[in-house]
DNA sequence: TGCATTTTGGTTCGACCGTTCTAGAATGCG
DNA sequence: CGCATTCTAGAACGGTCGAACCAAAATGCA
């Protein structure tokens, strides 16, 4: 056998995540990863391969981490309120983010995925696995009648997560409740509509 | 009187602001600039000073020449044709980008502006001016009927103006039609609900 | 015509980039 | 105990970065 690793691949990744996030893929560069993550240039090109492998592995990590997990416990709600608790702890994230550094996905999906055709295959599933979500949480909603049946629950689904993307994007640059509130709750307030031929 | 410049400074705004539009303010190098430009480097300082400067002066002019003249050409037409204009060009641009760029001033708001306080203010003003936009158009639309007063014209301005960015940000790396007129539909058919209480 | 002024085309600068390499330290197994 | 193996530490690599510098060229005005 050999000398055993000094470190935790999932601190490390952790804090590389962070500098991504915070920084952006081409601004970190892999002196800042290794003062960060603690762990030298040898052990970090030999655990994680180059910059660029390191990234999607931090990408990973962060994904699982947080976005994830939120869905796992949004998935446990009844449905309408599970689309009202999603999009409360995005809003009080946002607010609460002293760096404005948003959401490392988004970030991803303009800073890095359109100049590499495999991370935004990626990204595009990371998002897509959003989508899913919405639309399944809006299905099941429609189902017990607690959300309108006025659109589909695909068109909702695919709505839903272009208002979290626009809340996301708006976050960094105007992180004011009451806009990211307006922009919010007519998305909302759309779902408990009840359709036109029932009015 | 000294010698005349052998470039039109427009001309010159239009390449950069492509360099930097394609592949963002970090990854675009000086001699990107220079190349695509077509003048030297001494030139380019000492017209537009540093990269930082030349990419806040090739943002405006972005900005002028395609964001502000949609606007002006949208507030010619009724408010809710306006809206429904203005998405659907956003929408058929989104859909022919072969480069997948998206929109200039969307990429800044994620890529540069998070890291630096000046031009941050300068996007949130750009941010702010399409969100006039909207409002204005929606309050001109409640006047004359053809827009719903169930909710106000600065909650739905907002919406829009989130919409917009989620739409900007899904077709980098999702450019599917069907995708992107689901995010707009739910939008663009929240304005011609009637209120509840006329229900 | 010549002088002051500005642009132009290259070159050059030190710094930093991502990555690799060289040594040596630390482990489990035979 | 020693050997193969994998780790750590840090120096070093060629290349590129943003920016500054330098003559030479080109103008309008005196």
């Amino acid at each position: 056998m050999a000398r055993p690793r000094e470190f935790d691949e999932a601190t490390v990744l952790d804090a590389a995540a962070g500098c991504f996030w915070s920084r952006g893929y081409e601004a970190t560069s892999v002196r800042d990863l290794i003062e960060k993550t603690g762990i030298t240039g040898a052990s970090l090109y030999n655990a994680f391969g180059d910059k660029r492998t390191l990234y999607q592995k931090a990408l990973d990590h962060y994904v699982e981490d947080s976005i994830a997990n939120r869905i796992r416990r949004c998935e446990q709600l009844p449905p309408r309120r599970a689309i009202g608790v999603f999009f409360e702890e995005i809003l009080s994230r946002s607010l609460y983010d002293p760096e404005h550094r948003g959401c490392m996905l988004v970030n991803a999906a303009l800073d890095v995925a359109p100049h590499d055709p495999d991370l935004q295959q990626v990204v595009a599933a990371m998002l897509t696995r959003i989508e899913t979500f919405f639309r399944r949480t809006v299905e099941a909603g429609q189902a017990d009648g607690t959300i309108t049946r006025s659109l589909t629950a695909e068109t909702l689904g695919q709505h839903l997560l272009g208002v979290l993307m626009g809340v996301r994007v708006l976050a960094r640059v105007r992180p004011e409740k009451a806009l990211l509130e307006g922009v919010i709750a007519p998305a909302l307030a759309l779902l408990d509509r009840r359709p036109a031929s029932e009015a």
